[in-house]
DNA sequence: TGAAAACCCTACTAAACTAATAGAGTTTTT
DNA sequence: AAAAACTCTATTAGTTTAGTAGGGTTTTCA
C-alpha cells in the first residue's frame, strides 16, 4: 500500500496543478482542502522541494508552485520519492536494486522472473502517467458524469 | 514490497511443490535448503495450512504437503494471505476495499482512476500465476541457459 | 521598523508493524 | 517411553509510520 506521505503528496500535487500557476500556493490552503493535517505537510512540501518537484516562495504571501509542467511530474517518481521502489522484490527493481541474500542463483529464479513482469507492469503506468493524467482523467469522468445527468434529465421531460 | 513472511512462504510453497507429492517436507529440510529461519518458517507454514494452501501431517515422520495441485496455489493468494491488499490504495482494492476516509468524492477521483489501472495489471498477473508456473519459468530458464552452453562449447571446439 | 505571515528545519514521540525467538504443548512413530 | 515432528501463544528488539513540537528564517506591508 502506499503511505500516508505518498498519497497526500500526490493530493497535494494535485491541488496545486489545479489552482493559477502565478500565485503561490500556500500550506494551509491545501491543509484544509485535502483534509492534512497541516504540520505534516509542511515535511511533504518541504520534500517535494528538495526533489525539485516544487518551487517556494518564503514570506509573507509566499507559498508553493510547480517547478515542472504537471506533464512531466511523474506518478512514479513521487511514489518512488516518498515509498522507495516500486518493485515488489529488491531484485528486480531497476531504481533500487539489491540482490537477495538468500537467493543462490538469481539467474534461474522463477519467483524473479514473475515479480519482474510484476514490476513492469506497474512500473510502465507509474512512469507513463503524470499529475496531467490525473487531472485529465478527473475531468473526463466528470464530463461523462454529465452526460448521463442530461440524458436521465431528457428522458424525465418526455 | 513483499515482506520477509510472503517471500519465504512463496519459496517455500516452491520447495515443496519440487519434491516428491507423497512424503511429507519436514519445515527442517525446507529451512536449510532456502535459508529460511526455522522457527520463523515454522508460524509461516501454519499461516499456510490455515489458509488451506497446505496440510499437515503431524508426529514423528510428518511434515507438510500440498493441499491443492500447484497450478492451483496462485502467487496472488499467497501474497494476500501475508501481506493483506495487492491495490496500492484501499479503495481500489477488490479484497480488502475501504473508502478513502478524505476523498470527498470518490467517483470523479483521478488519482483513484490511475491507481484502479495499476491495481488491475499487477492483480491479473498475480491471480493468473501460481505455483505451477514459477516452477515451469524456472525449468525454462535452466533449459534457455544450457542450450547456450551447448553453442558455447561447440563454438569453442571449433 | 516591527509585527505578522509564511516557509524552513530538526528533533521527538506514540503506535503499529516486522522479523524473529522462546518455550511449552500435542501427536505419532518406533 | 523416548524421540521426532507439528502446534500454539507470548514476547521482544528493531524499524517504520504518522504525526507533533517548537523554534528559526524570510518577506511583506502598514
Amino acid at each position: 500500500m502506499l503511505s500516508k506521505k505518498a498519497k497526500y503528496g500526490l493530493k497535494a500535487l494535485e491541488y496545486i496543478a489545479k489552482q493559477d500557476q502565478t500565485i503561490p500556493v500556500q500550506t494551509s490552503d491545501i491543509s484544509l482542502a485535502e483534509s492534512i493535517p497541516r504540520k505534516f505537510l509542511e515535511t511533504i512540501l518541504l520534500d517535494l522541494k528538495k526533489n525539485e518537484i516544487l518551487l517556494s516562495i518564503q514570506g509573507k504571501n509566499g507559498g508553493y508552485l510547480l517547478k515542472l509542467p504537471p506533464s512531466e511530474i511523474t506518478i512514479g517518481r513521487v511514489v518512488r520519492l516518498f515509498d522507495g521502489p516500486i518493485a515488489l522484490l529488491p531484485c528486480v527493481s531497476s531504481n533500487f536494486y539489491e540482490p537477495c541474500e538468500d537467493c543462490e542463483n538469481e539467474a534461474f529464479c522463477g519467483l524473479k522472473n514473475i515479480f519482474a513482469e510484476v514490476r513492469e507492469a506497474t512500473g510502465s503506468i507509474l512512469d507513463k502517467l503524470s499529475l496531467k493524467d490525473i487531472l485529465r482523467r478527473e475531468f473526463e469522468l466528470k464530463k461523462k458524469k454529465q452526460l448521463s445527468n442530461n440524458k436521465t434529465s431528457c428522458s424525465n421531460k418526455k
